[in-house]
DNA sequence: TACTGGTCTTGACATTTGTCAAGTTATTAT
DNA sequence: ATAATAACTTGACAAATGTCAAGACCAGTA
């Protein structure tokens, strides 16, 4: 699995061995069953997790007790709550399984020590960050500006694999509308 | 007004006299008018911008012509399009002044010249990234989570000052709802 | 002062989306 | 295979929000 994980940063930077042992011997692989928690709310996040294999979905509750999703991590995608890292406060946020799931976790003074020591991986780290900057930018920017459908089909186009793979509702819920509307928004655009 | 910044700057992080010299060397200071561009859709966006006086915004146009605003930068906050900067990109987004403002300009190549030597520069540069991914996060959160009245009246609590000083239509712009639809929230808000 | 342009509000109505309840289909576990 | 559970769809109706049009308000300017 962890091989993974080194092809994952190969295929950004050019990392060396003696690098990737630095970054291997810190590494905690995580098997998660469907539904078991990564994080619950609550919980201070004091970690780094990359997903080699499987699919987690992070999410809020709100009053009412519906869940919000905010974002879905597959395979090759990182998760985590940066808000709670940073400030070191209870998140907010809980993460769990959708699928059966490998994960790989760093704990964050690990992460920062190879920050410091293998440049390259510093540099990768700095460059998901400003490219999930910018991702959120754009759902923000699709969220304010687009109604439930062309949101839908923008989510479909950007991510085919993501939505035949989650269940709907899930669906429904990261795009901020009910799973009945999702489904009425599917049988117009299907009989189109 | 380069005082402004090194203020900012040092309730950040302890700077050097030194390294403030290497900064000051590259800031550029630029007068906007209320309706002035800093940034038009289409073009790419090569800079850091910091605005020491007045307020900005960012916002797309969608086909039938209507403004979204992605963000609004008072003074003592960041402005510009990381998106264009970091793919090299024409940009997507609209930069302009809302009132008369007093912006300070970073060419992107000065600002990681500066990251690289002047380390509390690059140290707040990661930590104002990081809040701003915290922030875009949250932004997310809210508007799957929320409705119209609800989104408005946690932006009156965090941001009571913007809501008193930019003009309605543009609140709502920024909330995804229409000016109508605000000014009856208002009502029916000041009623209780 | 009166004019102008932008801002804000209001009403009537249309459209979108949510809610609730029921029933169907698909998946999972025993 | 069967039962149990979750996922999905559908309809009827309610609530939220958008659209359009008109007028009120306000600030800057001739």
């Amino acid at each position: 699995m962890l091989e993974v994980f080194r092809k994952y940063i190969e295929s950004k930077v050019a990392l060396s061995d003696e690098g990737w042992a630095l970054i291997e011997s810190v590494c905690i692989i995580k098997k998660l069953r469907k539904q078991q928690f990564l994080l619950q709310e609550g919980d201070v996040w004091r970690y780094h997790a990359f997903v080699c294999q499987g699919c987690l979905r992070r999410y809020s509750i709100d009053d009412k007790g519906i869940e919000h999703i905010l974002q879905f991590s597959l395979e090759n995608w990182w998760a985590g709550d940066r808000e709670s890292l940073i400030n070191a406060t209870p998140s907010r946020y809980n993460i769990d399984a959708i699928e059966d799931s490998t994960v790989l976790v760093i704990r964050n003074q690990d992460y920062e020590r190879i920050c410091r020591d293998v440049p390259v991986f510093n540099e990768m780290a700095n460059n998901i960050l400003a490219r999930s900057f910018n991702a959120a930018q754009d759902r923000i920017n699709t969220s304010i500006s687009l109604d439930a459908e062309e949101k839908y089909l923008r989510l479909l186009q950007q991510f085919p694999d993501l939505v035949s793979r989650v269940p709907r509702h899930m669906i429904a819920s990261y795009l901020g509308i009910t799973p009945e509307t999702l489904s009425r928004i599917k049988r117009k655009v299907t009989r189109k």
